[in-house]
DNA sequence: CTACGTTTGTGAAACATTTCAACTGCTGCT
DNA sequence: AGCAGCAGTTGAAATGTTTCACAAACGTAG
């Protein structure tokens, strides 16, 4: 009768001798069937292997129970972090999570709402290449549940979570001209990302608030923001005449400042006495660094977990409304920035 | 007729004044309509912005178009660079890739694997908990076709794809006496990963080749793979009266490693004058610690590729005959054993 | 003008589930 | 006896695709 094939509803009521509907109730609504029925009917269950075709669940019931996290760039242990906070509040949920990686590449990124949108998941969290493209639009009109993680649009025209990155970039420049720099070094790029230009904004808005000359605050330009970018960094700050030269460096992400810690000690500087580092997102290895660095904090499991929440809301709450949800990032001094004597 | 629900192949139909069937090989086998009508069809999928259900596709089709991997530690960054290898395979493809993260913990795992049977996926790879766990051959039995990674079954009765550990643990070993070590430690645990076992045991077979004495050898057992663990077993090494104190260090991972190196840099060791260290995994961050770490190198996109194209040969091969694949690791050189003088 | 291929298009069945109106026995009430 | 109410169960419809046997249209050769 079942020849090979994998059991069915079918199957499992012909076993328990039962009806299909009875069977699915047992499933779905286990409190309206006797206890007797039900305890039959699990044992055909457990009996044949029956497992659930969730394919076709979701066909019938029009929902599916899986989310999905479009990660900006894999590399960034950052973005796995927020990804775990995701999958934390989803398990909670009951609810599978689909993690993708734009590598940020546009198109790949489109590539992959497209598949998600075939799959029809419950939900989209998404940190875009660009917050403000047009495939985004289109899956609001689509009226998939959509967060922006990380970023925000201009419109604000579906929710988002983010962390205020003008007061991060404050927060870092406060904590080094505290511990005396006069001449601080900015890294970080390229500017077309949203996330730099304002913690560069942030920088620049405290430095000037102190009353310091811009001359002194120098902005040294990166491609990316990674480790190799970082070392790069640090060989054009070596290479700069010594009256020139930053005492400290605020560095955009940790990536970037892991790299030019490396690139730093490498060439016999002490860190922090010759040059002090401030890095961006407080990612475990941080912490976990020869010199452990000092860095602007991202609840990153929280900015996750209240994403998933969101678009769990606007997934089920027929009343919901679009929110930009804002942290605020705080520094973690620690001894690449340690305070001398 | 469509008020507000997402268009079927039934609306696309109507719109192009052709039949279901014909819209359906527009999509699936377009070289059997005509250009003419296919074309029609087209437009009309533009027009309504119709998006294939793939639960649908998949319920009457029978065959899914995504992988999973369930991978051990998300913590880890060498099982992104795993997974990111499975990815570009499942790419190539065309078939997406669910990620899902057991954190070691079997139960997880098992709730994992559960969801990915009702989801019917096409392939599950897997770095379990324990390659050996009865919920792995209840996969096989169910005919789902799966493969281990980075691990490997006693009874071979499914694919793997690893990589030589005990040959990892002699290469490591080689490398430290070469440089003159007489007293290394030997740093990892919990022994109940296979992992670690093998790795000490080529550690230890090569040694006693030496004619070493097994005192020299000294194991700083942990009781998991993590950065403050090495940092902890950085401690005890301190403790040890200074004759009997290694000068050199094997850490059964990275993280150990990069833990072992901050507390030793802390301490005002110098790597690796005072004490030498070596990695496994070669993840990125090993070669962007401040010394940056000589490690035994793992192939890691290149294990996760080869296990996806094993996994898809399995379910697409009829002849498919299960493959222990090996690869062997190699280890690079940097300076946190850079010969003296 | 017929017979026969070829090409293109059709319509209904099938996939595994959920949902819901209807049905069946009961119990207890009048 | 008749009936209302209730708990438990049933059977059929519906979901959006793919597949496949078949039909229609259109040459083309005999």
């Amino acid at each position: 009768m079942l020849n090979g094939r994998t059991p069915s509803v079918k199957d499992v009521a012909a076993a328990a001798g039962v009806s299909l509907g009875t069977v699915s109730n047992v499933m779905n609504r286990p409190e309206v069937v006797s206890a007797r029925t039900r305890e039959r009917v699990e044992r055909a269950m457990a009996e044949l292997g029956f497992v659930r075709n969730e394919s076709a669940r979701q066909l019938r019931a029009g929902t599916s129970r899986t989310l999905a996290y479009v990660m900006l760039d894999g590399t960034n242990p950052f973005f796995h972090d927020v990804a775990q906070g995701i999958e934390l509040a989803a398990e909670d949920a009951d609810l599978s999570l689909f993690i993708c990686n734009s590598n940020s590449r546009p198109e790949r990124e489109e590539a992959h709402l497209d598949r998600l949108l075939q799959q029809r998941v419950q939900g989209i969290l998404i940190t875009p290449v660009n917050p403000d493209a047009p495939h985004l639009d289109e899956l609001s009109r689509r009226g998939v549940p959509l967060v922006i993680v990380d970023r925000r649009r201009v419109d604000e025209n579906c929710c988002s979570v983010a962390v205020d990155d003008v007061h991060g970039g404050r927060v870092a420049i406060e904590h080094l001209t505290e511990q005396g720099h006069t001449r601080v070094a900015v890294i970080g790029g390229p500017e077309s990302l949203g996330q730099v230009r304002e913690r560069l904004q942030g920088a620049r808005e405290v430095w000037e608030e102190l009353g310091r000359s811009a001359d002194d605050l120098i902005y040294l330009p990166t491609e990316a923001m990674t480790v190799a970018e970082g070392r790069s960094a640090g060989e054009r700050l070596a290479g700069l005449p010594a009256r020139r030269r930053p005492t400290a460096a605020f560095c955009a992400n940790d990536l970037l400042a892991l790299g030019l810690l490396q690139q730093g000690i490498g060439a016999g500087l002490r860190v922090p006495e010759d040059l002090a580092i401030v890095g961006f997102d407080d990612i475990e290895f941080a912490a976990a660094a020869a010199v452990p660095l000092t860095s602007v904090r991202q609840p990153r499991q929280e900015l996750g977990r209240a994403a998933a929440q969101l678009v769990l809301d606007e997934a089920t709450n027929p009343a919901h409304e679009h929110q930009q949800l804002f942290f605020t990032p705080e520094l973690v001094a620690r001894a690449s920035t340690r305070t001398k004597g």
